[in-house]
DNA sequence: CGCGCTATTTATAAAAA
DNA sequence: TTTTTTATAAATAGCGC
């Protein structure tokens, strides 16, 4: 059943594409439900079924529903489009995020790139083949990991030590 | 990490629960836009985050949201309330559904159990111990089983026979 | 059509960092 | 506390009846 990784984009074949809207929309309604219960958050779900007057909502009583929306309609700090600081800040802070985020990211990559090489080595690769510029890394990474071994060696000898079984 | 199967309640604990609505919110959202663009359905999602005045929607855009709202609140046909069939008929028609569906487990029960006595006996459990009332099914579960066996070694032969690799 | 199955993907609870 | 990781539960695509 070799099921593909979902593409994001409308179904164009007609068959499957109603198939999965029906067990989507279940889906999304007892999510919303779920979230309702478990977290006691104010939540509604709107859903209109294609070529159809039907709406299937959580809550399902047309009262609550009503009752969201009517806030929804008044509150007076409503949606995202009211900060509680100005727009640069904002984004000042927003670029900083993605930036550690990513400087975090090519750490970790750098860390795979080095894992892979040392892999490479152990499979017979010669050393001769390593880029001179991730010789540096590469000693980086083979000492910490040299260091782990020797902390793991000590535990298990304090291990072995205390409890002679 | 003993994930434990969920129990749909009101989550007690305050972190807990704030770091749970955080991930339900964003999956909600998501699978609302996921809908969305699989199946080309209008449908929104409002969400008021507890103890603030702030709701997080799908769609973001204030004016879509307020598109679907006011078809919400306009169409004649709606929501589930207009049924093409009168009140009487339509819950028999669902209790008769639930019915069949409840027979249906019943009978799946039985097999697994079945399969767990036979499980028992092959692990050394006395056949004298085994309730009276089951042995007609066991019986049946049993035959039911060597005649997929036969029909497995059956293709087996065949296959052999025609490839005979 | 709608149900049930199963291989996979996705979501996420809880632990670790 | 927030983030990341990990292991498990839940959702679901594709298929057959």
């Amino acid at each position: 059943m070799e099921k593909k990784k979902l593409k994001l984009q409308y179904i164009e074949n007609k068959n499957t594409r109603r198939v999965t809207c029906i067990k989507r929309c279940n889906g999304l309604l007892n999510k919303t439900r779920e979230l309702s219960i478990l977290c006691g958050v104010d939540v509604c779900t709107i859903i209109y079924y294609p070529n159809s007057n039907v709406a299937v909502t959580w809550p399902e009583s047309e009262q609550q529903i009503k009752k969201i929306i009517f806030e929804f309609e008044n509150k007076p700090n409503n949606s995202k489009f009211d900060r509680q600081f100005d727009q640069k800040s904002y984004l000042t802070q927003c670029v900083k995020k993605s930036k550690d985020k990513l400087d975090k990211r090519r750490e970790k990559n750098r860390e795979l790139d080095m894992e892979n090489i040392v892999t490479d080595l152990l499979n017979g690769k010669p050393i001769e083949d390593v880029f001179f510029g991730d010789l540096n890394d590469l000693l980086t990474v083979i000492n910490s990991k040299m260091n782990m071994i020797q902390h793991r060696l000590k535990l298990l000898h304090e291990n072995t030590t205390n409890n002679p079984l």
